[in-house]
DNA sequence: GTTGTAG
DNA sequence: CTACAACAACGCACC
DNA sequence: GGTGCG
């Protein structure tokens, strides 16, 4: 096949993105193809993109189509265009050795990651100015197996219990098996703080409903509870991003949900690429975000002492 | 999807 | 020149 | 140091 520049090149927003096959199968049960993939994330772009800011990105890749094999990546590679944007994170441990990864500041660099084959894309908790200050908590439901309305139901106590103790609180499909329950911050506390108030309001929830719940990730300890994975609150960790699709078939979408549409009842997979469209026509029940993060260390001050403890307060002078 | 190397 | 293999994460808890 | 986990 003859090269022709033309082709081999998709315009984002006045951006030109390499993009080879079009027409490839993605998603070869759906018949969704790349071009459908990237018309998926030029869609949502302006409701993503704000969720998306400054955050280093992860992708999951299926080069060849979902049921092909995949993997994650979040190293820049050299062959990347260099108007993809990327910052470099110190490693945890040896913090002389960086990696590189993505952000996402235009259409064009989704279409590329779309391009390559992404049908996932992770994002971190924290901005890349300060990746080590947590600017949301998030609490990943996970059922033992697939999803059942127990998940649901435990999303919404969730809720009333964070709300309860003054926590704003949003709830997003992840596309796969279960919900996120996600709290936005000021980023003013490392993840070690985040993660340890996280368990022990993972803890308060447990103690509600000790049969169905669990804090512990091993799989033979778990028996059948839905684990409360607190795990994505950590440092350079990520979670799968608002409006991103999943790889899994019909190419389901982590969906931003009304806390009012929880509380109907809905399936953790009820959103995908075909008909995510009906909800950009509403309002965006996360367009509020971050205008609503919460200073961990005020809300201390009338927070219960344990939690309060964890926090950190800073001390009135007498 | 891209690159490096063997044939 | 073509074919094919190699490559494409990381952090935390716990034994 | 290795395993389980997401
Ligand atoms: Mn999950
Ligand atoms: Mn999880």
């Amino acid at each position: 096949m003859r090269k022709t520049v033309r082709e081999d090149v998709r315009v984002v927003a006045g951006r030109e993105v390499p993009f080879t096959h079009p027409h490839k199968l993605l998603y070869p049960e759906q018949g969704i193809t790349k071009a459908r993939l990237a018309d998926h994330y030029e869609r949502v772009w302006p409701r993503m993109a704000p969720l998306l800011k400054d955050r280093p990105l992860t992708i999951k890749r299926y080069p060849r189509g979902l049921g092909q094999g995949g993997f994650y990546q979040r190293r820049v590679q050299e062959w990347f265009p260099d108007w993809v944007r990327s910052t470099e994170l110190p490693m945890k441990d040896d913090p002389s050795q960086v990696v590189r990864e993505v952000v996402a500041d235009h259409p064009a660099t989704l279409v590329f990651l779309v391009n390559i084959g992404a049908l996932e894309i992770h994002a971190s908790l924290a901005r890349a100015q300060a990746p080590d200050l947590a600017d949301m908590m998030i609490f990943d439901l996970d059922p033992p197996g697939d999803f059942t309305d127990e998940v649901r139901r435990v999303a919404v106590e969730f809720r009333d219990m964070l709300e309860d103790l003054g926590l704003p609180v949003y709830v997003k499909t992840t596309g796969s098996r279960g919900f996120h329950v996600t709290v936005p911050l000021k980023p003013r506390l490392s993840f070690d703080v985040t993660r340890r108030l996280a368990r022990a309001l993972g803890e308060r929830m447990i103690a509600r409903d000790p049969d169905n719940l669990t804090l512990m990730p091993r799989k033979d300890v778990r028996k059948g509870r839905i684990l409360i994975d607190i795990w994505r609150n950590a440092y350079a960790q990520t979670a799968v991003a608002p409006w991103s699709t999943r790889a899994r078939a019909g190419a389901t979408v982590a969906t931003p949900l009304s806390w009012d549409e929880m509380t109907q009842g809905i399936h953790p997979r009820a959103w995908t690429i075909a008909n995510i469209g009906e909800r950009l026509a509403l309002p965006d029940p996360w367009a509020d975000f971050f205008d609503r993060a919460l200073d961990l260390r005020s809300w201390a001050r009338s927070a219960p002492d344990d939690l309060a403890a964890i926090v950190g307060q800073n001390v009135q002078a007498g």
